[in-house]
DNA sequence: TCGAATTTGCGCATATCTGCACAATAATAT
DNA sequence: ATATTATTGTGCAGATATGCGCAAATTCGA
């Protein structure tokens, strides 16, 4: 089998991942010519150009992204690792990273986030917001809460409550006939998810007047008026803008899952991270199955 | 999440798998010395004793075997992008390593091998001969003979053919009445096997007389007159101290299966191997079903 | 019982690598 | 436009790691 430098491979990773040069030196703690180097290196020896030198920034070439890849599995196994050598240590984490889509961060999480500083004023709690689903095997994040039942079988993975919507819009539209309807949704690339597909059941040959990648995006223009719109209970009932709609369908709930890794349970900071979240879901979202 | 040095971990794994400070300097390509401090300034980082060092070998500490454990997924990644690497730089793999049971190996593979040769001078192919099922993600071999089917989900596997069993005994045997027979069988280490469960249902209340790991030690045992012994048909059949008994249960056949990594197959040395493999087995274990 | 072959441990000269400082370039904000 | 900030590239001195040689210890075979 062919030998190569794990360490090289090490700073490749933390550069794709970096997106830099000077990313990666200061994600690895080095200078940032020693990544450089060290990427020529490995250029070097597989010999092959895996990065396009611009003069402000990096950019993967194919093999680069190629090589990306085929190395996934051997990143999954040094984050474990590290997850494990922390457990092992009890190393004093007091800076957790959670995971979360944009709705669920500002309006579900963040609200609480005053009373558990309180609670815990010894743990730095960050919130990643992330468009997609965080790459906790990248060690993006320490917890993320999902949506969707995790697949992979290493997590730990809680059930922590299930997510109901609702249909809302604007005061006046509770006294109009529906035919009159518009409505807000999500733009074409959200087509597979499971609340997409119902919104566009029950709208049948009704105008969409709006579409956006960004929740909330919708519902401020449905509470400017724009139309009705899908939206979590939690945060369609807080708005004083918006009034529920009558449906005729039922509306699909979401499973709220809470997700880690074993040894980062273990964790006694995780650990409490994981216990506030789920009291907040619990409490905003509790499971209906 | 903790940060170490990948390198460091290399060495330890070489270590680990090699047994010795020189095995794993030799392997890695570097003196010793090197890896003696290497292995020092990962328990130094780490604040663990790995090893325990002996005058004349290394034997690795609980903490060591446990850091072994979860180094598993990491160490299986890299030998993955090793394959890959392989495959990338058209490496002139000119020796390939096939893993199988003594009696396949033996019996089944090495009478062929000379042909093997014949047509493949450049192929230096190495039979290596594991008890239990090799490591591929170890990288101890490049293709496998197994009679299980593959579980991992990133090999290439292929069903190649079914291995055939039979009932032999010394040729006297078939004139005696069965109430009479003795048998022979594996030891207590192999109750769980197919074959031996197969066989203990066949026995009843008959004596076993003997028993061993090793097939063919009891082929040798049957061959001598000891008593009825399962086989696979390859291997009774071919053997003229022995004859074919009567069976009433019907004996369950084994398939046969032959695996490798994708990344492996798609060198041609490799590719040419297993097709030499599927050659032999389809001649002398077709599928039944 | 004795000798040969491995293996680990240690010190030293050398080779390699790293960090730092500075220059050049491009994106961004004012 | 212009200043500011952030990035990459390069040369150099110091730090670090590596390989080599030798000694000590142990196992294996004769």
């Amino acid at each position: 089998m062919r030998k190569f430098d794990w360490q090289d491979l090490q700073h490749f990773l933390a550069l794709a991942h970096g997106g830099s040069l000077s990313g990666a030196a200061r994600a690895l703690g080095v200078d940032h010519a020693t990544v450089s180097r060290r990427i020529a290196a490995l250029e070097a020896a597989l010999d092959v150009k895996l990065v396009h030198r611009l003069p402000r920034s990096v950019r993967l070439t194919r093999e680069g992204e190629a090589l990306l890849d085929r190395a996934a599995l051997a990143e999954r196994g040094m984050v474990q690792l590290g997850h494990y050598l922390d457990a092992r240590a009890g190393a004093a984490t007091t800076e957790v990273r959670v995971s979360a889509s944009p709705a669920v961060a500002t309006r579900l999480v963040a609200p609480s986030l005053p009373a558990f500083h309180r609670d815990h004023p010894e743990i730095t709690l960050t919130l990643a917001v992330t468009p997609e689903i965080a790459q906790l095997d990248r060690g993006e994040a320490e917890l993320a809460i999902r949506l969707v039942e995790p697949t992979e079988g290493e997590l730990l993975a809680r059930r922590a409550g299930s997510m109901a919507f609702g249909l809302y819009g604007p005061p006046g539209y509770a006294a109009r006939p529906g035919a009159e309807w518009s409505f807000i949704g999500y733009d074409d690339t959200y087509e597979h998810v499971t609340q997409q597909q119902w919104l566009r059941s029950v709208v049948g040959n009704r105008p969409v007047v709006f579409r956006s990648s960004d929740l909330l995006a919708q519902q401020e223009a449905a509470a400017a008026g724009l139309g009705a719109v899908s939206l979590p209970r939690f945060i369609g009932d807080a708005d004083d803008r918006l009034v529920r709609l009558p449906q005729q369908q039922p509306h699909p709930s979401a499973p709220i899952w809470l997700v880690t890794y074993p040894d980062l349970f273990r964790a006694p900071p995780v650990a409490a991270v994981m216990a506030f979240l789920a009291g907040i879901v619990a409490e905003h979202c509790p499971r209906e199955d």
